[in-house]
Parts: C-alpha cells; structure tokens; sequence
DNA sequence: GGACTTTAGTAAGACTCTTTTACGAAAGTC
DNA sequence: GACTTTCGTAAAAGAGTCTTACTAAAGTCC
C-alpha cells in the first residue's frame, strides 16, 4: 500500500465528506451546528454546507419559519439509489434503496425450474416494475448488488463453486450480470445474510461474529473486525464440503428420521415428514425427534466450536430453513461448547422478519451507492471527471482514509 | 468510525508522510525525482523534503559530488529506535532495531526457572547492554514490543490465559513490563511469530496466511487481509484448549510411542525417546515411529482443516519444535486435506535461521517505533504537541488514512 | 573543445482553503 | 422593551500547492 499526495483543495472534499457523513448520522442540523461537531470554524462550516448543496447532496429542510434564519440542513436521500437483488433457489427478491437505506420499491417472485436466461429476464421485468412504481430510471442506480449462492473468487469475480442443489450456479449470475447491465457487485448470499443481520439484524453494532447457515447445506459469513472476511478464494466459512460427509443438512436430518424408524425408534414422524415436522414432534416430546434434534445440536457444536476457536467470535447468529428453528437447542449447543472452547460465542437466531440476505444487499448497496455519491465530491473539484468504476465497487468506503488525489484530478505535467 | 477534519497544514504532513514512505522504499533520490513519483510538482517536492530534513527524518547522503548539485537524500534509520523482547519457556531473546528495521544490538540469555521479578530484572539487565553496545540512552527508545505466551485480551491488554507449563505467566508479562517502563505493546508470542514469518520468513507478501506452531501445546497466529486477527478475546487461533484430548503436543506424540511400545508394535526407540529420536528413528524407517507420525499428520491436517475452511487460507507455515521438524510429512497432510477442504493452502516449514517470534517482535517495535517518528510531523506544525501514547502503540500505521487533526492540534474557540 | 540540449533546483505570482477577527441581524429572556 | 445570546457572513491573514519562468550544472554532439 502506497500513499498519494494531497492537494489544496483536497481538505474541502475531505471536509464535506465529514459533513455529509455527520449529517447522516444527525438528521437536521444547522450550519453552525455542524460547523461544532466538526470541530471546525463557523465560516469553514457554512462554506462546507454550501458546497454540499451546490452538488446536491444536502438540502435545506423546509422548515415553517420561512425566514434563512435558523435554516436546518439534511442529506438528500434521493441524490442516487441502489438495487438489491436476491437470487435464491425458489424466489427471486429485489429491492431498490435510497442513500439512506430506505427500501423505496421491492418485488418478489417465485421462479421454479426457470432457465438461466428466462431468471435473468425475469430479474430485469422486476427491476424495470419496481423502477417504474418508485418513479425512477435506469440510469437513476449508482449501485447494484446480486447476491447469489456458490463461491466467488475475489479476483476474477467469477464463480468457483457453486451449490449444485440451489438455484444459483453460474449461468444465472452471468446472465443475471449481463441482462442488469451496469456490471452489478456478485456477493455470496450468506456473506450477504451476515451483513444484513449486522445492518438491521440480531449482530447490530458487533465486530466479530459469523452467520451460520443451516439448510440445505451448512455455510457461514464471516465478519471479523467490522468488515467480511471473504478469504483467499472467497471460500472463507465454507464449512462442509459439498458432497461429504454427508453435507446437506436438510437431507441428513431426515436420514436420521429413516434410519431411527428402521432401527425401530418410537416416533410418530410419517415417512414423508419434513424438517419442520421432526421439529413440532419434538416439542411435543417424540423420542426420535428429540434424538435426531440431539445430533442436530452436536453437529452445529462442532461447526460453532470450529468456528470460535479459528477466529474467535462474540456472536454466531443461526440462520437458514433449519438454523432459524433452532432456538430450543440453543442451550444444547452452549452446554456442549464449554469446554471445547476458551471463550464460547453468544448465540443467537437470525432475525426472522424480511430476508436477511435481501437485507445485506440492499446495506451493501447503499454503502456502495452513497460512494458512487461521494465521488461527486472530487468530480466537481476537477476538471476531468474520470469516474473509475471499480472504486465505487469497493466495499466499505473506509472512513478516515482520503481517496488517492491520484487517477483523474492530477495536474497536467510541463510539456 | 467519525471523520476528522483537515487542515491546511495537514495537507503537508501527509505529503511529508507520503515522501517519507517513498524514501523507505528506495533508498536514495534526488529532490525532483521524488517530486516525480509522488505525482506532485517539483516545487513542493523539494519544499517537503526540506520539512523532512529539518525534523530530521531525512538527510543528504554524504555524496563524493561535493557540490550542492544533484544531491540524494536518505532516510535516517538513527532517528528511531524500537526493543523487542522475546519472553520464551527457556530463553529470553532481546534486539534493539532503528527506523529501517534492522537489529543494532542482540542479546540471548538462558533463565532457568528464574521468578517472575528475577526475569524482568534479568530483561532489564538486558535491555541495558544491548543499549550501550548500540550506543544509546533508554530515553531513544520510541516502542517497545514484548512477546509472550497466552493469551491477552486485546481491549484490557491483560494476559487472560497464560500457558501454565511454558515460562509466561501473567506474573513475568507484568514484572516485564513495570521493569521496562515505557508501556510496552505485549503481544501474544505466536502471533508474533506469524508477524515474523511475513516480515522476513516464508510468508513474505501472503495477506492470508496461519503460523500453526506445534510445540509443548498447538497454536496459531493468524494474518488475514494482511493484517494480524486477533480475535474477540485475542483467542483467535488457539486450537486447542489446554487440558483438552491430551493437548500438550509433546505430550501426545511421546505418550503414543509409550502405548506402541506396550502394543509390542516393533521398534529400536528407548523408553525415554525425545521427540527429535521420533523423527529421526521414523527417517530411517522405525516402525513405531513412522506410526506415530502418521498420527502426528492426521492431527495437523485436522488443525488445518478447520483453520482452512474458517478463513480460506492461502499459506499454513508450520513451527515450533516439532512443527518445523515435519518437513517429511507434508505431502501426507496435503493428501489428506484433499477431499476435506475446498482449497487447500500452501504448506511450508518456518524459517529455521534465527526466532520467528523474536523476528515479529522486531518488525512490530519497528512499525511502532516509525510511527512515533512520523509524529514529529504533526508536532511541529502545531503549537500543542501533545504526544497521545496511545496514537504509537496502534498496530499498522494505515498507509492512506489521516492523521486526525483532532487531539492537540486544533485551534481555540473565540472567547 | 565548444555550442547545444537536457535536467536539477529555485523564485515569484495566482489560486484554494482554513483561521482569525469583526460585524450585523434574528431570536430568546428578564 | 431593552439586553443578551446565537446564527451567519465578510474581510484579511496564513499556509500550501500549482503554474510559469529562470538559473545553473551536466551531458551530448559535431
């Protein structure tokens, strides 16, 4: 990593900035008031507001006192918007935000079987519609995040692995890319879940935590020091390889099921029951149901005590078809951690209202939408614009860190 | 995370910064050259080199050109200097570096169950001959670095677990510490140890990387984006909790040899074999103990295993006493990490030469102590200098974030 | 060997941005 | 109704970079 000079009128982007991100965070504010919790001067803070508004980022609320006197500011949420698309294996859900997050348009749609190139078609008929109800263009998207099943290499950017049982695999994700157009940001769906349960879910305001995954397959998103933690192949919390073992976690429980009423275990579970069905028996205290919940809770031990003593977590939130029923094991799975590891996380299950994963989507979009935002910033100050793509895709805009004077906005050299 | 805002006097500081970093990077250069690579113009390269220079950063390197024309400039490695202190179960290992990270002054000295206070005067015994042999005053010292065993909380700074058989102990970290005074960074003697590997070992420019040592107990020390994880309660990477499934590596591997023996599984090793005998007696072909370190690989390959799978690792190195003696078994553990793991990592032996963690201790107190020189910057430009002890003792200074105006340097409110 | 070209380094003026100091006006308070 | 507090702006000074221009040293070519 290597530094990039700084120019004059890099401190009054760096400044607005500042304001920008003070305002989102304290709705309406007036000049002066921002000008303090900046800790600058009042004319610097005015000047800042000003700047903002030129570009239209910030707005004066319109307030019943007519007068300019006393004038509160706010961010203008509508300055850019992002799209959130969720490619799941039965439903496709999609979500445009505004740059504070809001949610201004959402559709969902059940897609059985659809091929690759008719789920793309679908995703862009929905995005179009939910456009249209929120009074927006195409153009109008700074941002765009797909999150899909399978593994995604960081580098390439393309699918390595992907789940084979899931809706997902490659085809859809190119053809979902390319129908989109204004090459989207590919994001693994569980790292999405994590992030949308730090942003609205049971891990708000935590560092270290994991999403634990539990339904047709067991996988994890990890976010270690407030950022996801992808790996070197974007395989990080890929706990199971698919096909051993076992994996399929749907498909072993109710193995279990088959193999304890053979062995002639007394159930009242039917031959076709469903996890849900072994988990209403075993709240009313079915002996193999409880029995097969038992190994449930062993096994997601082992994966949460695997999980803690690599990375050291404060929170692993369940999640997932099968993970989001299991609150009855949660003092299960604690009794079996202790011991097996130093410092045992908390446990939690997934929150259960909205999709989590849609919800990590539309966080990530916005953050990215509001970089694309903040670019205005530096396009304004200098003569050529030189919008680079590939900054507004970087995740966590990193505040604190000034955004390298270098690409666009450089001087021209002595001839 | 809250922006601070900028200054126009910080815009120098962190071209002088930049310019610094440059300098680290290519040892001499001219004036307009480094204007050249930074990207800015000839007149404010020079003027920032001379800033340097006057804080005494940078100097002119004695040139046989005696003339003022053409001159190169050099860091000053002298204006800095940082302690690393290695507290081992056997030995205490000592360097003093400056500013370029190289070792000034070295000292090694057994203790044999010396007492925790015995230990720190017998470190501050140390500390003081290195210094006189380099020619300095304990008041040169900028940072200083402390490796021990346990584990350390990194919020309290307190060792919370300390590896009851290896010489650690809470006891000596605190006597340490008050012996030195200074505040030293202690640091959990693994993690260092991976810190070493990337600074001078077989991780060098790996960003995802685990140090899995393998000694009297089994730890790792993990660096994931570059940057070491430390964990929720600094555990990350303690695989195995001490006291657990006959943890104590050593332990284990000389108590299967035990139990072959009385199994009457032929052999030439003696009743009191060392691990060293077991590797050596395995080479040449030792029944017995090829066995046992066919246990010994199925072990590891499950460390790694769930190391690789957690965080998708690009490199395990492996340590420690009998870690870096299992050179042979490594294609035994790669074999069988396939079919376990969607992307095995590289597999190497750790640097034999010299002490991993001695070597992380080195570039820590270096990092540090180059960011207490980077200070001086800040200082002169401010009436208040107000030297935050905090600000020296963060890990990786950040190439690209800010220095925060906030603390010392801002102005006074109108009265 | 001498003239020409390239390059290192500096000097002066313009521009940007923040700070300081000062001032005017609106809103609240006794 | 007068006084005080607070919002907001204006003007000048300080700091830093950029542009342009200039000097002088070092190569280079004939």
């Amino acid at each position: 990593m290597t530094f990039s000079t700084a120019d004059t009128p890099l401190v009054r982007v760096h400044n607005a900035r500042a304001a920008l991100d003070l305002l989102r965070r304290e709705a309406p504010l007036s000049r002066v008031e921002i000008a303090r919790r900046l800790g600058t001067t009042r004319p610097t803070g005015s000047a800042v507001v000003t700047t903002l508004v030129e570009v239209g980022l910030v707005r004066e609320v319109p307030s019943p006192a007519a007068g300019g006197r006393g004038a509160l500011y706010e961010p203008v949420a509508e300055a850019a918007h992002g799209l959130a698309l969720d490619v799941g294996g039965r439903v496709l859900r999609l979500a445009v935000t505004d740059l504070s997050g809001r949610v201004v348009a959402r559709r969902t749609v059940e897609h059985h079987g659809a091929s690759p190139r008719e789920l793309a078609e679908v995703a862009v008929g929905l995005r179009d519609a939910a456009l249209a109800e929120a009074g927006l263009a195409p153009a109008d998207l700074s941002a765009t995040v797909v999150g899909v099943p399978g593994v995604l290499d960081p580098r390439s950017h393309r699918l390595t692995r992907a789940n084979p049982d899931r809706a997902g695999g490659p085809a859809v994700a190119d053809a979902v890319t390319r129908g989109l157009g204004h090459e989207p940001q590919v994001e693994n769906d569980i790292n999405l879940a994590a992030l949308g349960e730090r942003a609205s879910g049971r891990a708000q305001g935590v560092d270290d935590f994991a999403f634990l995954s539990v339904g047709t397959g067991v996988g994890s998103g990890l976010v270690l020091g407030g950022a996801l933690h992808r790996g070197r192949h974007g395989a990080a919390g890929e706990l199971e390889l698919s096909g051993s073992e076992g994996s399929a976690a749907e498909h072993a429980l109710l193995r279990l099921v088959a193999e304890g009423r053979e062995g002639g275990t007394p159930t009242s579970l039917a031959a076709d029951a469903t996890p849900a069905d072994v988990f209403e028996a075993a709240a009313g205290g079915d002996p193999l149901a409880t029995a097969v919940l038992g190994e449930l809770a062993a096994r997601l031990a082992r994966h949460i005590g695997d999980l803690a003593r690599v990375v050291d977590l404060e929170l692993v939130v369940l999640g997932g078809g099968i993970g989001s029923r299991c609150a009855g094991l949660l003092d299960d799975i604690e009794t079996r951690l202790h011991g097996t590891v130093l410092f045992p996380p908390r446990l939690a299950i997934a929150s259960l209202h909205g999709s989590p994963v849609l919800d990590g989507a539309v966080s990530l979009a916005t953050a990215s939408a509001y970089a694309v935002a903040i670019g205005r910033l530096d396009a304004t100050s200098s003569p050529a614009p030189a919008a680079d793509p590939d900054t507004a895709d970087r995740d966590r805009p990193g505040p604190g860190s000034i955004p390298a004077a270098g690409a666009g906005r450089r001087r021209r050299r002595t001839p």
